[in-house]
DNA sequence: ATGTGTGAATCACTTCACAGCC
DNA sequence: GGCTGTGAAGTGATTCACACAT
């Protein structure tokens, strides 16, 4: 099996691939790890493990094991993590949220780029500081589709995320970060990622 | 099939079920609501979601679909959100993020309520405000233990976040919301809801 | 000797389809 | 008539177990 790409392989596997990227970006290129590390570390069983990494046909596990730094490789390729690949983010409601979000620099590294911000409030836009430029809401259609913005990042109030969401799927956004507290109702053509603390907390008590 | 308590039911199930209650709790209680309602709003199909409902032994669909207050409390029951039982939580981390999650009151109307708050700058504790006690990072085992704090809200940066993991999981932690962009190695009979936001885009971009 | 890669078997989840009920 | 609730069938993911490579 080989290149295959990730968006043919099933979901749950895809998923581990994504947390094992990151995983492995803070293990030392040269250390060689098998699938039973893995499994101590993750707690999927090592069957699993080797399954997903053969799925995507790296091959790279010679008989002690997987060399670390190939593996990633093979693992961002399949993800389309390539450096020169950018995908183009925005992110809607500044807020304490979205401030705390973008200002933390948690997307270096990744081939994630935020290219916009979105408020309400033009006092918001005007004051706040950021590596990329800020709007005002009613200009979120004309950038979005000017910039080729692909996803959203949604720090919102809750009264308001359903009406803004809308407005991203109408106008090219392909998927949404949820981080607002409701349920967002979207096309099926595209995706939402919940991230709420309150699904995030209830999946844990379920559990 | 009655009374059957949410962490007896497949996994998958049990996160529809976590989604369902934040979707109905934002539809008139008087409202009747049927699977295909559900299915045009989630994108799940009408028959999974009738069985997820059936699972929890609610009966309450009568000929012309669920009555939506009805079908909420059950949810709610078999989630364990009821009124009485208050599930203590902590937030670990008091930066932008941690302040930002803390302070946009997210919780309310939850069965989740934030007991303490930590972090490694003395300073942060004493000048920040909020509605339950802010303490140094040292007196986490103390505070959790005496609180019989059992979920925890991980803020703190990525190179502190495995270390703190540990600490919290050794001190009767048996869950944590994890907003860092690592992963956390943790004990089997733990569990950890990833929340990260480059976790939740490569996501979207594979799928 | 050790750990991968992968068919075959098993297990879990979803869909089908329809009886039963309002 | 319309929609639920649920056995039975079908689909998809995981585990088993072992041949193979080093």
């Amino acid at each position: 099996m080989k290149n295959v790409t990730i968006s043919e392989l099933p979901e749950r596997s895809r998923r581990r691939i994504v947390q094992l990227t990151q995983l492995l970006s803070r293990i030392p290129e040269a250390q060689t790890i098998t699938s039973a590390d893995i499994e101590k570390m993750t707690g999927w069983t090592s069957s699993v493990i080797r399954r997903d990494i053969s799925l995507i046909g790296c091959q790279c596990g010679a008989t002690k094991g997987y060399n670390a730094g190939k593996l990633l490789k093979s693992l961002k390729d399949a993800l389309g993590h390539t450096e020169t690949v950018e995908k183009k983010c925005c992110i809607v409601g500044l807020g304490k949220l979205g401030e705390a979000l973008f200002s933390s620099n948690l997307l270096e590294g990744t081939p994630f780029r935020i290219s916009a911000g979105f408020d309400a409030s033009v006092n918001r836009t005007e004051v706040l500081k950021a590596s990329f430029p800020l709007y005002p809401t009613p200009e979120l259609e004309t950038v979005i589709k000017s910039e080729g913005i692909k996803y959203a990042i949604l720090t919102v109030p809750d009264s308001e995320a359903q009406k803004i969401a809308d407005r991203l799927f109408a106008c090219g956004i392909r998927g949404i970060v949820n981080y607002t507290g409701i349920m967002i109702v979207h096309p099926s053509d595209s995706a939402v990622e919940n991230v709420s603390l309150i699904t995030a907390l209830s999946d844990l008590a379920a559990s």
